[in-house]
DNA sequence: AGCACGCCGACT
DNA sequence: GTCGGCGTGCTC
């Protein structure tokens, strides 16, 4: 009879130990052990114990060769699912990472050894058990939870698992899981109301001078309460008029433990809309072929409704019994999107974002497994949602970069997503008013299935735009940054009482300084970046390393005076605002005012109550904002995105320009769009102003055909990075050559012409890194071949004396090449 | 990554 | 003669 093998990934951060190991199962932990469960194994010649993933079991016959066994269960069941374990198995191979890399993403989140299990007690009667068993359920009892580590040490017994899991057959005990976390218990003050007396009996206490007080009452009889926070930002009153009425005892103030609640409680239900007949046309094709295992892209324009088709659908796979994934991007999972969803389908979603604690997104994590919530929303990496019974996945905003991983892996969430679909049997939605150049590819080679919806919802129309050329404005004598047209829409804007948002995608107040007198242009000292001056706090930063400096008054190089400040950030054009604009209410919005946990909610709740006239951001107020009184959209530079070296050039322009274009004219009255540029005939502007989606298309994949570049073949880009300039040039050539010779050897010809480099990146040094770069282009056929050699030479061998000091960054089709 | 082994110089 | 420096190599 041949015993059972399991194979392990070692919990081992280590280049070295970075593949499977076999260990023997002892027929005692048989059925204790399945694949996807956490195990301790006994490792090398110390044999200490640690901790690993069994991602295979299989027969194991071969007598001769010694194996270990593994020590212990960790986990009664499993927390990966067999289909959570193969799609680890195929981003490493897909992706080019190591297993540990793959597996971190499928596993709850957080440090996997911090997870323990729970063991508690059912309510049943407790007959017929065995002395051991009486034993540990008293045990428990007595502490009222326990982990399962704590029992095994109390029982001290071989069969601990064995024992402990017929208990649990018999339902008496059952488990959990939990992580630790460092975060403490947080305690907030909140207020309610003392009594339960009517409203007018409590007011009668309450002079009719103390108006805060009155709103204060009026507040919390309609809340029943809050907590103090909230009360003082809603009500606007001041901690005077809180204390007064504690004074009084109208009011009662207690101390309760915040909960890791990441949804608000007090969100209202979101309304069901009837579907336009535009709408309902895509919602019902979709959901004829929704179970047919396909894909399906909604191209509507901004406020055409993409969400509620979304809504829709998911109520008809929740009455499936199919649970939905819906991704956006990190950008607009904004209170906005989140109301829509939770308005909707209340406790039945859970939200996973950047923003939120381990033990918070471990909370999430686990209402997904255990099966207590059936939709996940969040940015990217919710594509790893551990639904048992996944009928769908959105992927709204489809075309967005944020989606691609910067870190390893570097996945895309669309790939991870399709292949999802593909071994769950699902659907894939994507949503966008600017598909991707590749998306809109597949979907002219029939791979994806196309809607289009081309009206605003209550048929609004899209916002009017206007290009000016700003070489005009220079020779017409206007320097400042407003064109003379954009200056006079801001104030007719304001004149009428309506918002107004300026877009520019540059923090910071200046881009860059430079001395007059000599050209030295500051840089970073860790990058080769222009440091970019902050005029709050008078320093220059830099955007790559976080380097500070305050702002020199002479020139570090030459000494004299004439530092000059160039180019313009959002800081600028706030201080602009506020010069020409003296009484208009400005606010800025970008990643400098948006640190702050809630802040992001502060600014929207302003914008949305009216109190803000013109709203100045970055990319981040591009997306997904609605406000139906914008009416002015001014793009202060169109330029920015356009001349940047990279192939997506074009794309993200086109793509910036009309979305941010659809935040004016949501509501009732007509937008307007501003965009100032200095290239008024470049094709992304044009076709952007004219809405003309397909238009843009086909003149952008000639280009990208023409050159060679995706959707026609794949790029990958090897970055080498170290401290030494001389050894990472030295290892790019190296691995250069070393590639080349591995292609001679095995493989085609045809893919060498395709290798660019080794060239110095086009940030040569980011925080004191120097980086040089290896490009390949090669088509779906020869990738495999390419991703073989490229993990010989790079991965297999990157703990080789010769590459010390330097790393690898490895990326198969890079949102950019920069 | 950890951990043991081993080969060398410096010390009671 | 032994202690500890770290360079090297292995982990089912």
């Amino acid at each position: 009879m041949g015993n059972l093998a399991a194979q392990v990934i070692i919990y081992n951060n280590s280049s070295k130990t970075d593949k499977p190991f076999t260990y023997l199962i002892e027929d005692r932990m048989k059925d204790n052990i399945q694949e996807g469960m956490r195990v301790a194994v006994p490792f090398g010649v110390g044999n200490r114990i640690i901790q690993g993933i069994v991602v295979r079991i299989f027969e194991w016959k071969d007598k001769t060769k010694n194996l270990k066994c593994i020590a212990d269960a960790l986990d009664f069941e499993p927390i990966l699912s067999k289909n959570m374990i193969e799609l680890s198995l195929w981003m490493r191979e897909n992706y080019l990472c190591s297993y540990l890399d793959a597996f971190h993403l499928v596993m709850p989140p957080g440090d996997f050894k911090e997870i323990r299990t729970v063991l508690n007690v059912n309510n049943v009667s407790l007959k017929n058990l065995t002395k051991e068993e009486e034993k540990i359920v008293g045990y428990i009892n007595q502490k009222g939870k326990c982990y399962l580590d704590d029992v095994k040490k109390f029982m001290d017994h071989e069969n601990a698992n064995k024992i402990i899991n017929n208990l649990k057959k018999k339902n008496i005990v059952y488990n959990t899981l939990e992580i630790e976390t460092k975060i403490n218990k947080k305690l907030e003050k909140y207020i309610s109301l003392s009594s339960n007396q009517s409203k007018d009996d409590i007011l009668k206490d309450i002079s009719s001078r103390g108006k805060k007080q009155i709103e204060v009452v009026n507040y919390l009889y309609k809340k029943k309460g809050a907590f103090i926070k909230n009360l003082m930002e809603d009500t606007k009153a001041s901690y005077q008029t809180i204390k007064a009425l504690a004074d009084k005892g109208l009011i009662k103030v207690t101390e309760t433990e915040v909960f890791r609640n990441v949804i608000k409680s007090d969100i209202s239900p979101y309304k069901r809309f009837k579907l336009t007949p535009e709408q309902l046309k895509c919602f019902n094709t979709i959901l004829d072929d929704i179970n047919k295992n396909g894909s399906f892209l909604i191209h509507g324009v901004t406020g055409s409704g993409k969400t509620e088709i979304y809504l829709q659908i998911i109520e008809e796979m929740i009455k499936a019994g199919k649970d939905t994934i819906v991704l956006v991007p990190e950008i607009s999972l904004t209170p906005q999107t989140i109301e829509r969803f939770v308005g909707r389908f209340g406790s039945n979603v859970a939200v996973l974002h950047s923003k939120l604690s381990y033990g918070e997104r471990f909370d999430e994590w686990r209402k997904i497994k255990e099966g207590k919530v059936k939709i996940a929303i969040g940015a990217r990496s919710a594509v790893f949602a551990p639904f048992n019974n996944l009928g769908l996945i959105i992927i709204d905003e489809e075309h967005e970069t944020s989606y691609k991983s910067g870190m390893n892996p570097k996945y895309s969430a669309y790939e991870v997503a399709r292949k999802r679909c593909d071994m769950e049997g699902s659907s894939l939605i994507l949503g966008t008013a600017t598909p991707s150049v590749e998306t809109y590819n597949s979907v002219l080679n029939g791979e994806i299935k196309l809607f289009v919806l081309k009206k605003r919802i209550n048929n609004k129309k899209m916002p009017v735009m206007d290009i000016i050329d700003m070489r005009e404005e220079l020779n017409n004598g206007n320097n400042s940054i407003f064109s003379r047209k954009l200056y006079k829409e801001i104030e007719e804007n304001l004149k009428e009482g309506k918002q107004t948002i300026l877009f520019l995608n540059r923090r910071g107040y200046s881009t860059f300084v430079s001395c007059r007198k000599c050209g030295y242009v500051i840089k970073c000292k860790s990058c080769d970046i222009t440091m970019t001056y902050h005029i709050q706090e008078n320093k220059l930063k830099c955007h790559y390393c976080g380097k500070e400096m305050i702002a020199p008054k002479i020139c570090p190089k030459c000494g004299s005076n004439y530092i000059k400040y160039f180019g313009i950030g959002t800081q600028k054009v706030e201080e602009q605002v506020k010069k020409y604009f003296p009484k208009a209410s400005v606010e800025r919005m970008d990643t400098d005012t948006v640190t702050k946990k809630g802040s992001h909610e502060r600014i929207f709740g302003r914008m949305k109550r009216g109190e803000t006239d013109i709203l100045i951001g970055t990319q981040m107020i591009s997306k997904g904002l609605d406000f139906p009184n914008v009416t002015l959209v001014g793009i202060i530079a169109a330029d920015t995105s356009l001349n940047l070296p990279d192939y997506r050039s074009s794309e993200r322009t086109f793509q910036l320009l009309t979305q941010v274009a659809g935040r004016a004219g949501r509501g009732d009255f007509e937008g307007r769009v501003i965009v100032q540029t200095y290239n008024p005939e470049h094709f992304s502007i044009q076709m952007a102003k004219d809405y003309n989606y397909e238009g843009f298309f086909d003149r952008e994949i000639l280009l990208r055909k023409e050159f060679e570049f995706p959707p026609f073949t794949n790029i990958l880009s090897i970055i080498v990075y170290g401290k030494e300039k001389e050894q990472v040039i030295n290892v790019s050539k190296d691995i250069h050559s070393e590639i080349i010779k591995n292609l001679e050897l095995i493989y085609d010809y045809n893919l060498i012409r395709n290798i660019y480099g080794p060239n110095p990146a086009l940030i040569e040094k980011i925080k004191d890194n120097y980086r040089w770069q290896i490009l390949f282009k090669c088509s779906d056929e020869d990738l495999f071949q390419l991703k073989d050699i490229i993990r010989r030479v790079c991965i297999n061998n990157r703990d080789d004396k010769k590459y010390r000091g330097v790393k690898f960054n490895i990326d198969i089709n890079p949102s950019s090449i920069l």
